[in-house]
DNA sequence: GCAAATTAATGATTTATTCAAG
DNA sequence: CTTGAATAAATCATTAATTTGC
């Protein structure tokens, strides 16, 4: 069960429903996940999407989608957990927390702070961006400090034209 | 006090911290908010930021987020009520409430239903879309509806290529 | 009168809810 | 019931107003 989930949509009938995750498709996402990432870039997202395309069917929100809602179930899960004995020990502690390039600063917190962000330092599925990069990125970070940055440090801000609908994806 | 608000950033320095909208952008932003445009489809922001951009220096999403807050920040304004006559004359009622093809279906509502969506009928600022097509789009609507329905009924995502970054902006 | 410090607005991001397809 | 998709609410962060001391 586990040979024909894709070919449903796009054939010919413009048949597009909801996008149907394939197995290996869902077995990557699990394995970036697990390893860590929960809020990938644009880049990493494309990057990603790219890759997944040869399981089949997928678009970027697709994955942007993903980690949302496995990012927030995963959260909720723990706090309902049908039965009772629940968080107790189902909390498997993060693996690894290196740098995290794409928060914030380091956030004030918010909800309370039980899982501070993590992310992840080498991921050998396939060359992503090669991380380092994202240090330089930081998203807009310290923009007070534009003093001699070079606008190659700037997020994308280029842009250069919303003609072609250069539009983020880095929300949450 | 109110000819120079733009000219500040792009200009040489590569200084751009956030969008700073000029005087005439945001007043073209308010009459579109007020004639009644809440939630625009992407090809709606891409249109106003092409025709916004003659003012000044503009991105697709600050366009949409300039929706997104002034939205949620007239109605926040709304149950607070600061003052006592401070946006007395501020508050002209909806004027047109049309057919609302953007929303769901009719939503079950969920704050609690103080106002209903409402929709232009015919915004003469420029001509963005031909409202008419809105009909067809319906954003998803009844997506389960999709029987016959193109693929161009989808929401925006539409896609086609994630090479070009045609992410979306809907979330929120 | 102006520039640093403080506050008020508001642009941008994240999280929580909701809806609906499978 | 699970989960992809979409929206709204809450939050953070930066810029403009405004105030204050000189």
């Amino acid at each position: 069960m586990e040979g024909d989930q894709e070919a449903v949509m796009v054939s010919g009938g413009v048949k597009c429903g909801r996008w149907n995750p394939t197995a290996e498709q869902v077995k990557v996402l699990m394995d970036l996940f697990k390893a860590g990432l929960r809020t990938p870039s644009t880049e990493e997202i494309q990057s990603i999407t790219s890759h997944l395309s040869s399981y089949g069917k997928i678009e970027s929100k697709n994955v942007f989608y993903w980690f949302q809602n496995h990012k927030a179930r995963e959260r909720h899960h723990k706090k309902r957990r049908r039965g009772a004995a629940a968080a107790a020990a189902t909390t498997p502690p993060p693996p690894v927390v290196l740098t995290a390039p794409n928060k914030r600063e380091a956030k004030n917190c918010l909800g309370g702070g039980e899982e501070q962000e993590r992310k992840i330092e080498t991921l050998e599925l396939f060359p992503l961006k090669s991380y380092d990069l994202e240090v330089e990125k930081t998203r807009m970070g310290r923009s007070h400090e534009f003093k001699e940055m070079k606008p190659s440090a700037l997020p994308f801000f280029d842009a250069g034209m919303d003609l072609l609908l250069d539009l983020r994806l880095s929300f949450l």
